[in-house]
DNA sequence: CTGAAAGCGCTTACAG
DNA sequence: CTGAAAGCGCTTACAG
């Protein structure tokens, strides 16, 4: 369909109930599509005359470039994937925030998904970026799902996993230290006089991959105090999950007069069970959590946590999936973020 | 370029530096890219031997359709666009999810967007969206932007508004019963014996959207019971918003014994102030929320607090925009959903 | 059961 | 300073 003449833009929009294309406001404006192309991209090469003619006429009409059609040809489609297990984490949030903002800012629009921590649901997502033709993900990987972003990246998808231990071309990684910030943890428990200290750990979590775990054991080591597998229970890392290695702990150390937890969620868990089992905090028994969540702070007792840079994470996640996008066969090298210990009321 | 006759798959993805096309799998299966297309979108017309043959090649070549290119002739592109304010309010993650989820289930991708409650950056959001063709979107409204969603919906994009009042063809809307919710909270607190009664409200609300308000002092009225300007104190919804509210409210009415918060960040943030200033919850004063975000069970109190149905919030809210993709013409009618009070220790 | 042609809305060399 | 032609990767009538 090509303009017609003598017809004012509603009633034009009205007959082609569709929206207004470049080839539109070229026939509009009296020149060539080529050059209503060159005004809309800033390109050099036509008259202030002629751009503000069509840029007149690109405002009555409505005028926006498809994108999809754009990006056919470019092959740039400016958009990235993210993927995330679980949004109603509180650890997400700022994360996510920070991602969208700064993605925003260079030119990206962000695909959202969620994995429920499922390699197969993750696959399948990946395999929809894949047809989206999306220049790069940002992921929090799902459970054990080692090949599948593998696999993604070799099918041409570059990846940013975001705490994640892995070195592949086409994948680049930004961590925050999660050891140094348990190592933090477990030092400032044992300057505190502690010498019984358990964990709360994360069932699922990868035996090469427990970098908390590892933290932790090796603070103890450090200090000459001894540690074995009774005083490391593991569960989900949620508030029942806290709510449950808490108790498996008790079970199996009784004698633990602090704790160290995967995450404050599990914190918190831990918390209101030794409270509800007669114990105080930080009294009967000290917990530091992991995280530093925004709701921490107004607990009672305040948990003490360990901070993440979120914000510089969303950020660096997103500057490394621009390098992927522009450089494809150049993986960046890992990213790795400090972590500080917030001292409150729980220990 | 045609698939070169004689070269393995891998040689040719080396060559091509590209992605294989429709044509590369017809040219290679011996077909012609019509056929491929029936197959890959399982229309009827080709023969089982045909069919196996092709799927192998797809297999292969590790083909996937490309969909921009699809959606430029389709003119569907199975994409919403998903505009929030501030994911880093407890109260949209788990609505988020619930989208996020129930879109992928029909087959939808989202683009994720934060205005930041900013109507100026709502409106290029929605400019994106226009241009990436969503197919519609579901936004909770920044501030002050009830023009920029009529101007959307009139430029093409059909909208899905949360929570929102606003009556326009291409805008559905799906809220929760808020004056319901508030009436609800209002009366429980009426009940328990309270006669004056103090409410945190939102610095920002619109007076006519003033839902929550509206049922806080309906709810008193019935009750007989009297209320004047100064026993509302409006801040931010935040936790700071909360300790400045109640602070305002206890200068101008200090005789409240009971107070009814926008939402539960402003009663967590009242609650923490209550406490510094040797005020106990709810003993001297008692507090209800509003959200039930995840975390209020575990605060000291646990706050007693209004309970959204956040899961069927997101799946209504797709179901609209599906709806209004499938007939951008019909606007569907307004969705309300119940509310339900959550009896906890705050009051 | 299968194919040749046209075209979605844009950009990219190329020519003047 | 501007334009005519080709083509990105797919689907849609249409014809056999």
């Amino acid at each position: 369909l090509t303009y017609c003449a003598g017809v004012t833009p509603n009633e034009k929009a009205i007959w082609m109930a569709g929206k207004p294309t470049l080839h539109d406001v070229a026939a509009m404006s009296g020149v060539s599509p080529r050059t209503v192309s060159r005004v809309v991209n800033d390109e050099p090469g036509f008259s202030e005359d002629t751009r503000e003619r069509v840029l007149r006429v690109i405002r009555e009409l409505g005028y926006r470039p498809n994108l999809a059609a754009r990006s056919l040809i470019t092959r740039r489609t400016k958009t990235f994937g993210f993927v995330v297990t679980d949004l109603t984490d509180p650890f997400f949030p700022e994360i996510a925030q920070s991602v969208i903002s700064a993605a925003r800012d260079r030119g990206y629009t962000l695909f959202i998904a969620a994995s429920n921590d499922d390699a197969e649901t993750q696959s399948d997502i990946f395999d929809s970026l894949l047809a989206r033709a999306v220049e790069a993900a940002i992921v929090f990987p799902a459970y054990d799902s080692y090949e599948a972003l593998v696999a993604t990246a070799d099918a041409g998808l570059p990846l940013v996993v975001v705490d994640y231990e892995i070195s592949h071309p086409g994948i680049a990684t930004v961590s925050s230290d999660l050891t140094a910030g348990a190592v933090l943890a477990t030092q400032y428990l044992i300057e505190a006089g502690h010498r019984t200290i358990g964990m709360l750990a994360y069932e699922r979590s990868q035996p090469h991959r427990r970098r908390r775990e590892h933290g932790f054991t090796r603070a103890l080591d450090d200090a000459g105090l001894g540690h074995d597998a009774s005083m490391i229970a593991r569960s989900d890392p949620t508030v029942d999950g806290g709510r449950a290695a808490i108790r498996k702990l008790l079970a199996s150390a009784p004698e633990v007069t602090a704790v160290f937890a995967y995450n404050d969620l599990m914190a918190m868990g831990a918390i209101a069970e030794l409270r509800d089992q007669g114990c105080n905090v930080p009294e009967d028994i000290a917990v530091v959590g992991f995280d530093d969540i925004p709701l921490v702070e107004l607990m009672t007792p305040a948990i003490t946590s360990v901070r993440l840079d979120r914000e510089r994470v969303g950020n660096e996640a997103v500057k490394l999936a621009v390098a992927l996008s522009n450089d494809p066969t150049r993986t960046p090298d890992p990213v790795v973020l400090g972590v500080e210990l917030v001292r409150r009321d729980s220990a």
